[in-house]
DNA sequence: GCAAAAGTGTTATGAGTACACCCATGG
DNA sequence: CCATGGGTGTACTCATAACACTTTTGC
């Protein structure tokens, strides 16, 4: 006779943030119990019994981090028998991107156990949350080409250049600005807003905002985004 | 406080297979318990403790229909607290791909219970299986395009006709000729063998073969395989 | 007037697309 | 010799890729 079957499901986020230039953000949480206590995880923690896979994410994010997100999607789910050392658990990962505006937000709880660390200066991650954060950052490389998911990460009104380093950076190639603007705008999914923006030195930049209802619109008929990797 | 979480983890395939000339089909049991006694459904079943969720796959496809895949890969997690509706149940779902060798394989158990059902001819399906299935259909789709998975619908040797016919058949639209198969040996993944294949009426054709060795060579590298969509 | 970033157009190259006829076989 | 499917080349078109100077501001 087999055994009753013994197995947790679990939600867990790799929520990436972007502030201006290179620099690309995952949103971490210090474990405060056993096992990997005092080490950093990615955010997320069971699923109860009457709430969907979503609800979950979203309910942990807000519990454990203060975050709301912008994008959400689901990415892969991981289910070896050993990735907790304890129980079973099965983890069904999401990927997710914040605007800035929510980027600085600290913890409801404390906020020394919440913290944006930079892409490329990770610290170890428990668990098999490693492999995830990986998944996800091939997630994001492949889908920013394909799909207009990057002004998720960007404020609603941007200057062109952010668009420009937000590509750079996650694909981590240069990009020639003047082909990348004519494709962009050739889209028609973003527009030019009255708006100037002038912060730092050199020339203010024209706001931007991206159209969303342009976009659906477009999404129904055979419209194709594409932005090429070299 | 909370209640213990109570959820099963269960695993579904979508299996395709491909019969010369459009009759692209998937594999479905007929369900032997309730709930949905005696209606379709995909193949699959719960976790077992100690096996990982493809081996859990493999098992059940095994058990349940005696079929050997080619290719599986992990599809989507299906979870919405009422999509079974006795227990709760969270479905992770897969997609799988059979040579035509297997295509003919009878069930282990009653044959009965196990049919390859034209895609264009399926039955109303049990709990959220028709999603499933949607989605693996487009996934399959898009898949097809930007990876060279066909070849596991086809035999390891086959007539560049079959290629043809079989996107054709997934991409539901006509391709040129003379264009598809210049792009195709312009990847140099495929090579044409000694053989020539003589059935039904015409003039007879050269068999070609999928060289694996030389895929994953060039998969190292910046190779990129696409059949774009019209 | 210098530093810093924004803004802009043209040309060359290559990939994609459209398109039609001959070939080898079986009956 | 007819029907059936296999096999092949060229010209046109359009999208991509390469490339550098001018503009506006702050200091």
């Amino acid at each position: 006779m087999k055994l009753k079957q013994d197995i947790k499901v679990a939600v867990d986020a790799v929520v990436f943030g972007y502030e201006s230039k290179g620099k690309l953000s995952v949103l971490l949480i210090k474990r405060g119990v056993e096992p990997y206590k005092d080490e950093w995880a990615l955010p997320g923690g069971l699923v109860l019994n009457e709430e969907s896979l979503e609800e979950a994410v979203f309910r942990e994010l807000k519990e454990e981090t203060g975050v709301k997100i912008d994008y959400l999607e689901q990415l892969y789910t991981f289910g070896t028998p050993k990735r907790d050392p304890r129980n079973r658990v099965i983890s069904v990962s999401y990927f997710g991107l914040v605007k800035p505006n929510y980027f600085n937000i600290k913890a409801d709880t404390d906020a020394a156990d919440v913290k944006w660390y930079r892409l490329k200066d990770m610290p170890k991650l428990a668990f098999d949350h490693q492999d995830i954060l990986k998944a996800a950052h091939q997630r994001l490389q492949s889908k920013l080409s394909y799909e207009p998911i990057g002004f998720n990460l960007l404020n609603d009104e941007f200057p062109f250049s952010d668009l420009e380093h937000l590509y750079m950076t996650i694909l981590e190639q240069d990009i020639d600005r003047r082909n990348f603007r004519k494709k962009m705008l050739s889209f028609g999914i973003i527009e030019e807003t009255e708006k100037i923006e002038r912060i730092g030195s050199g020339r203010p930049a024209k706001l931007f905002r991206f159209n969303t209802k342009k976009f659906n619109e477009l999404s129904n008929s055979k419209f194709h985004f594409e932005i090429k990797l070299a």
